[in-house]
RNA sequence: GCGGCUGUAGUCUAGCGGUUAGGACUGAAGCUUCCCAAGCUUUAAGCCCGGGUUCGAAUCCCGGCAGCCGCACCA
């Protein structure tokens, strides 16, 4: 098998293709057609059975626009770009931060115009072959657009989901009932504008993800129901270390796994994995090596398939800190924090030193106002004991008695305090865990394609076919295809060709099941339902054919 | 972005400067009591795009676009 194949099936049959075709099409862009939006749509589904009604984070649907400070805070304006030179000579592009390594302290913050000075200096040439080179370029990995007419803002389509749950922090909390550990999820478009995509649908430029967020409590990074899973085994291959099926509790108290909130995700994101039909023997958890991993990440695992293209990976898992809060916090001014309340209020007992406007306003008239706020921001030992305080305004001095003055005691009952959440990511990357699912499932045995999507995701739940479209068997097997589809189960009905294409039509695009009406239906009312995977066949009755398929599509086998 | 290879119906492919671009599969309509891509009839569909060379270009040359592989990139 080869990419080449699935794609090509994928285009036969209606799963997808390059968007654009009859313009020549654009690199990074794909369409999908009925049978993709269909299995698109499935693992969504499946996706937010775990998230949503199960772990019961809060879904948001946020803008695919953004305005520039929510990426200025980000950091995605400055750091998703990568500088660049280019050889005069052969062409070669190289990165402007690599070569300067060395020549400058952290060559990866300077900013275009300083980072071609140092190249300048040292006299940096081609490291291929030794021709002069341009003067560094930057180039955003955003795509860019304006917001409104006229002098209009600039607006970036999102790199990602997770900014719209970041900069929403205060919403996701109070909605939550203002308790930690809280979750929200995201699914929607993401868009980079990749130098070169490649590999189908593994880097494009426009993609889907499933993201969530789920905001901590930085010293409780746990989850409720990680104790109900905590002695489940994961195929681990820590950064430096070796590959090992390792159980939840073990890996996190062996450090490999820094928290259990991170190890749950882990298992969930196995555990999701495995629910839309991917092959455990080509599934894998790495962790990301240090100089890989984000500045800002504490720890990162990816889940990896195994695919033609070699190791891909599908999700990221990842424990920012703070990180990002903290940036929208900074640069918003917003109150993002959370509030914890302590087991018992703490007084506090205070101190301070308490102008007495009075005695003052007498001595001191107009300069008054300001000569309070001074007092009032001195420490209660510098004047403690004092006859008199000198205070300078405005570069006067005033020499203030003590009489101006009180060192006031109060008690404050303080009953929480507020802090900045931690994050833990799981990002999940919707194209490409689609393509997964297709190669994973992909059999081929002397020319005979089969996909063996687990039900819960096949596009195609049921093939109803009559023999041969007449003597009435064609009407019969409409009445039931009408009946399945009534019953919200997504039947085929087909009577074109023969019996055995239309089977063939139906392995090829995953149909779990196919039920064919023949000539004993009219004899004594039974049909056959057959076995995408066994190609075996039994009779049942029509009445039985509803709830028959209904416990095939539902209970994940499909056993006739 | 760079280099190498490639581009003919939905898919796979023949073609090598000279008729109306050929075949297979698939698709559509139909015939055949037809349960695993059967057979028969009918039918639809193609030279990636744009220049150039030539009497004549799918074929040779240039550019673009797209794909594959390698380099780089993938926060």
């Amino acid at each position: 098998m080869e990419s080449q194949d699935i794609l090509s099936l994928c285009r036969r049959r209606g799963f997808l293709w390059p968007a654009y075709d009859i313009y020549g099409g654009l690199a990074g862009f794909y369409d999908y057609g009925p049978l993709g939006a269909s299995l698109k749509h499935n693992i969504e589904t499946q996706w937010r059975k775990l998230y949503v009604f199960e772990e019961g984070m809060q879904e948001l649907v946020c803008p695919l626009i953004a305005p520039e400070p929510v990426f200025k805070a980000s950091g995605h304006l400055d750091a998703f770009a990568d500088m660049y030179v280019e050889c005069r000579g052969c062409g070669e592009s190289n990165r402007a931060d690599h070569l300067a390594e060395g020549l400058a302290e952290n060559p990866a913050a300077l900013s275009e115009e300083e980072l071609g000075r140092v190249l300048e200096e040292h006299g940096v040439k081609c490291p291929v072959c030794g021709g002069d080179i341009t003067a560094p370029r930057r180039f955003n990995l955003m795509f860019k657009t304006t917001v409104g007419a006229g002098s209009s803002k600039s607006g970036y389509m999102r790199p990602e989901t997770a900014q719209g749950m970041f900069v929403n922090f205060s919403q996701i909390y109070r909605h939550g009932r203002e308790k930690l550990p809280v979750g929200a999820v995201q699914l929607g478009r993401a868009f980079r504008n990749e130098i070169s995509p490649r590999q189908g649908l593994v880097r494009l430029r426009e993609f889907h993800q499933m993201e969530a967020e789920i905001f901590f409590h930085p010293e409780r990074k746990t989850w409720p129901r990680y104790n109900a899973v905590k002695d489940r085994t994961l195929p681990l291959v820590p950064d430096g270390g070796v590959a090992a099926e390792l159980s939840l509790s073990d890996a996190v108290s062996s450090k490999t796994i820094a928290n259990e909130a991170l190890a749950y995700f882990m298992w969930l994101t196995h555990r999701f994995a495995l629910d839309v039909g991917l092959d455990p023997k080509r599934l894998r958890l790495r962790q990301h090596e240090r100089n890989e991993m984000a500045h800002y990440a504490l720890d990162c695992w990816d889940l990896e398939a195994e695919t033609t293209y070699g190791w891909i990976e599908l999700v990221g898992i990842a424990d920012r800190g703070c990180y990002d809060v903290q940036a929208h916090l900074k640069h918003s001014g917003a109150d993002l924090t959370a509030f914890e309340r302590f087991d018992e209020p703490k007084e506090v007992v205070r101190e301070a030193v308490t102008p007495k406007f009075d005695v003052m306003g007498k001595l001191f008239k107009g300069d008054t106002k300001a000569l309070a706020g001074k007092l009032s921001e001195m420490m209660p030992d510098a004047v403690r004991g004092r006859d008199e305080v000198v205070v300078e305004v405005d570069e006067k001095k005033f020499a203030s008695p003590s009489s101006c003055y009180d060192i006031v005691t109060s008690t404050e009952k303080v009953s929480g305090e507020k802090f900045v959440p931690h994050v833990i990511e799981p990002s999940y990357g919707v194209d490409r865990i689609l393509y997964a699912v297709l190669e994973h499932a992909y059999h081929e045995e002397d020319d005979y394609v089969t996909l063996s999507l687990k039900s819960s995701v096949a596009p195609i739940k049921v093939g109803v076919f009559p023999l041969m479209a007449k003597d009435g068997l064609e009407v019969t097997a409409k009445e039931l295809s009408e009946s399945l589809s009534s019953d919200g189960i997504h039947a085929h009905y087909d009577e074109s060709g023969s019996i055995g294409r239309r089977y063939a039509r139906m392995d090829e695009v995953g149909t779990p099941c196919c039920v064919t009406v023949d000539y004993q239906t009219i004899e004594d009312g039974t049909v056959t339902v057959r076995n995408r995977d066994t190609k075996e066949q039994v009779r049942i009755g029509k009445d039985e054919v509803v709830p028959t398929v209904r416990g095939i599509v539902e209970g994940g086998n499909i056993e006739a």
